[in-house]
DNA sequence: CGGCGAGTTGAACGTAATCAATTGTCGTGG
DNA sequence: CCACGACAATTGATTACGTTCAACTCGCCG
C-alpha cells in the first residue's frame, strides 16, 4: 500500500492506535481498492475473507430473507471499520452504495496482526461498542418509531455522520448535504417501503422541516422540529 | 468476591481468558450481587458505572421514548457481559427480567483491569461481535419479518439460548422451557403488542407447532416447521 | 367467595403495504 | 438541441396487518 502516514483517515480510523513503525508494518498487509457504486464487497453466509477500512464513499450492510425481503443492518462511512475478524462467515452482504475506497486486508494476516498489537484490538473494541450502541438505537427506530419519525431520524442521522468528518473545525454536521442512498435503500434501512418513503418525505416538505432541491440533495430547514419529531415525544 | 476458580461460568464468561492468578486479582474489584425479577441494575442515559458478567437469571437492556414507547433491545443470559466499559453513558437501562446473580465491577476499576490484559479485552471484543451480529439479525426481524415470523424466531431463539449452558455433553436447545418474560416483555423484544403477541402464540398453537400447558411454559412440538416460518421462507 | 393482575378474545380502526397509474429525471442517439 | 427510452420517484386507490379499545376468562391469594 502506498502511503498510511498521508491517509485522510489516519486519525479516525482504527490505525491511529499505531505508531508510525507498526502503521509502516500493517501498510505492507493490506492494499486500497476502488469500489464502484452497486459492487459487492462480502456476499452474506460466505465464510469472512477479508476487513477493511473505509477511505472515501459510503457502503451499507445487508441482510435478506429466501423470500427477497431486505434489510439494511448498517451503513458505514469514511474511517470506519468493515467486517468481521476472528473468524465465522459474515452475517451480512457488504456494498458499496456510492463509489468508495477502501484499504483491504485479508482476514487472517488482519487477525495475526492484531493478536500483536493490543492497541490496535483496543480501538476495534471501541469502536464495535459503539456499533452495537447505534444498532441497538436503530433497533428502538424498527419497533417502534412511526414512519415519519423513522424518516426525520434518518436525515439526521446521515447529516450527523456525513459531518463529522474529524476535521473539528467544521461543522458536526450539516443543514445540507446529498443523499448517499435511493428511496428504495432508505427503505430498506427503515423497514418501509419506497411508497412511504416518498410519501412522508413530501409531507416533511410540505411542513417546511426540509427542502427537496432534487432527488438525492436534502436541505434542513428546521433541525430543531426535526429533531423532536425524530426523538419521537 | 468468593471463588472465581469455582464460578458456574468460569468457563464461558470472559473470565475463560484468565489464567488462575489474574482471575485472582480480577476478583478482588469484583463481587457477587443478587438481583431480583423487576430490578434495575443501570438506567438509561445515566453515565455507565459499573459492568457485570451475569452469572444466573435473565436480564433485559431496554430503551423507551419520552411518550413511553418500549423497545427491548438485548437479552442477556448466564455468561454474557453487562455494561458498556470505556466511558459513555449507558444508552440503555439493564432490568432484571428473572431473579437472578451478577458478578459486578465498578467500570473504572474493570477499565483499569482490562487495560493491562489483552487476551480479556479480546475475549470482550469476541463477544461484542457476536452480539452486534445477533442485534443486526434482530434488525431484519423488526425490520422486515411479520408478527407470526417473529413469533416463531423468538421462541427458537430462546430455546437455543437457554440450551447452550455450555454443558457439551447437553442438547444445545431445549424442546422445552420457561419463558423468562411476561407477554408485554416478548412485544417489546418483537415490536409487537401484547395482544398480537397472544394472537400468534395461540395460532402457533392451533397449528400444533407449540403447546403452551401454562402461560409461562412452551413446548416445541414441530422445530422444523417453526424454524421453516421463523426463516421467513 | 371476591378481587386483582395477566392473558385471551372480539370488534373497529388506522397506518403502512400493495397495486396501479402518472410524472419526473437522466442519458443516449438522432 | 430535442426526442426518446429507461428508470426513479411521486401520487392515488384499495387492501391488509397489526393496533386500539373493550369485554371477558383464568388462576391465584386474601
Amino acid at each position: 500500500m502506498s502511503d498510511c502516514m498521508s491517509c485522510v483517515v489516519r486519525n479516525r480510523a482504527i490505525c491511529s492506535a499505531l505508531n508510525p513503525d507498526e502503521l509502516g508494518a500493517l501498510s505492507k498487509l493490506g492494499r486500497k481498492q476502488v469500489v464502484s457504486r452497486g459492487q459487492t464487497l462480502v456476499w452474506e453466509g460466505d465464510e469472512s475473507l477479508v476487513v477493511a477500512n473505509v477511505i472515501r464513499g459510503v457502503l451499507k450492510l445487508g441482510v435478506s430473507t429466501a423470500d427477497g425481503r431486505e434489510q439494511i443492518v448498517g451503513v458505514v462511512f469514511p474511517s470506519d471499520f468493515i467486517g468481521r475478524p476472528f473468524g465465522k462467515e459474515s452475517p451480512y452482504s457488504v456494498n458499496a452504495l456510492t463509489d468508495a475506497e477502501v484499504c483491504i486486508f485479508t482476514r487472517s494476516s488482519f487477525d495475526d496482526f492484531a493478536k500483536d498489537h493490543p492497541d490496535l484490538q483496543h480501538k476495534l473494541l471501541q469502536r464495535t461498542l459503539d456499533e452495537l450502541d447505534r444498532a441497538r438505537q436503530w433497533m428502538m427506530l424498527l419497533g417502534r418509531k412511526t414512519a415519519s419519525e423513522r424518516i426525520a431520524t434518518l436525515l439526521l442521522e446521515i447529516s450527523n455522520r456525513l459531518g463529522n468528518t474529524g476535521c473539528s473545525s467544521i461543522a458536526p454536521f450539516l443543514d445540507q448535504f446529498e443523499l448517499p442512498m435511493d428511496r428504495q435503500q432508505m427503505g430498506d434501512v427503515l423497514g418501509l417501503t419506497i411508497e412511504t418513503v416518498s410519501r412522508q418525505l413530501t409531507k416533511l416538505k410540505e411542513a417546511e422541516m426540509i427542502a427537496l432541491p432534487d432527488r438525492r440533495t436534502v436541505v434542513i430547514k428546521d433541525r430543531q422540529r426535526l429533531q423532536n419529531l425524530a426523538e419521537a415525544a
